[in-house]
DNA sequence: CCGGTTATGTCAGCCTTGTTGACATATCTC
DNA sequence: GAGATATGTCAACAAGGCTGACATAACCGG
């Protein structure tokens, strides 16, 4: 099944052996490239970066969909669980913005999430229209798994980087991001278990 | 109109001195996270790079949609016209492929594209059943158009990073392909401009 | 306490982009 | 000539976005 993937338009074929080295020609090749280009001339495309980025995020969201199959939920599920996992007592209006989509989209799944008993909304303290959003305990372990599955991906993708290489991977997800959404995002990454202060 | 993405659950007022502060701290604590958690413990969940992963992503892609929707195209048509333009002389079967989709929903929107004039679909010579796919002059402008306009994100957000750095940040995101697609991702990365062999 | 704003919910309908299943056509290959 | 292959197409459906309009409850300022 591997096959039909692994042969390309030059009709070569590609046995264990001449995969490596292939992979090796390519590293080189980008990076050849990423060391010329990118950064530099910006009207030399920088495809190997954009078609590796398309096909690194495709493989990074296949592993939780696979299993949010079994529940009968989605990626939208998968973002909606995750966050409120993350940032618990979260509210409606917070949500949206971090997901930027409708109230009715997010109602839509969020609803579903709740019926199911894997999040779970009480009314604000302060204030009474708000709804503060919370993952149950079956919420929380869906959470948890998924998140391990991706971190696993992550921490093989980061395991030959010293540490000097994870850092430019950091920085270079974080400099990705719009500047204005930046902000909001470093601190929300900081924020909910990273910083040792919590509210500063 | 920042204001309100700025604001976090602390309502702390983020003016731009401040923010730069915040992007140092989160760098520190991520890059902090990076080092002991990633690869380490496959336990620990590395929720700083799965939630810098989402963002980047989605800020990745917004540039192209914005275009897109003067010409009434979507992502999806982008995807198409990216790889028509990178690899001319595609067969459906190889899109399909590179795509993973199927034929039905390639075929909605590679008919728009030849339909508006962005991609040409001419019969294959030694086996006329296949239809070849070429970009138009219209469309070779438009996937360029876009390419660029990645590109340059990818362009700033690689500017201050060194050599080594780039060259972790292609190696993390090949490393984040499954296997069975990393062969022929790196052959088609390097394949159709990067080598200089052209076909090996 | 009243009136305006705010937080949220909901109904209805639409679009894009994915899916499955079934079937048609032309061409290649043995 | 028969069967496999490359592609097209029709129909129906699902997920997850969107807009617009309207409802309700709670807050807040005067």
């Amino acid at each position: 099944m591997t096959e039909a993937t692994a042969r390309t338009r030059d009709g070569a074929p590609d046995p264990a052996a001449a995969e490596s080295a292939a992979s090796d020609r390519v590293r080189d090749a980008a990076r050849a490239h990423a060391r010329e280009a990118a950064g530099a001339d910006p009207d030399v495309p920088a495809y190997d970066l954009i078609e590796l980025f398309f096909f690194a995020y495709r493989d990074f969201v296949s592993d939780p969909d696979r299993i949010l199959d079994d529940y009968g939920f989605g990626r939208a599920h998968h973002r909606v669980l995750h966050f409120v996992s993350r940032n618990p007592g979260l509210t409606i209006a917070e949500l949206l913005e971090i997901l930027r989509i409708t109230k009715q989209s997010l109602n839509r799944v969020l609803k579903e999430l709740i019926e199911k008993g894997f999040v779970e909304a009480r009314p604000g303290t302060t204030d009474r229209r708000q709804r503060l959003l919370f993952v149950t305990q079956d919420g929380g372990a869906l959470a948890l798994r998924l998140a391990r599955l991706q971190t696993r991906r992550v921490g093989r993708a980061l395991a030959d980087t010293p540490p000097e290489g994870r850092a430019a991977v950091v920085d270079f997800l974080l400099a990705m991001i719009d500047p204005d959404g930046r902000a909001a995002v470093t601190r929300r990454v900081a924020g909910p278990d990273g910083g040792s202060g919590g509210a500063t």
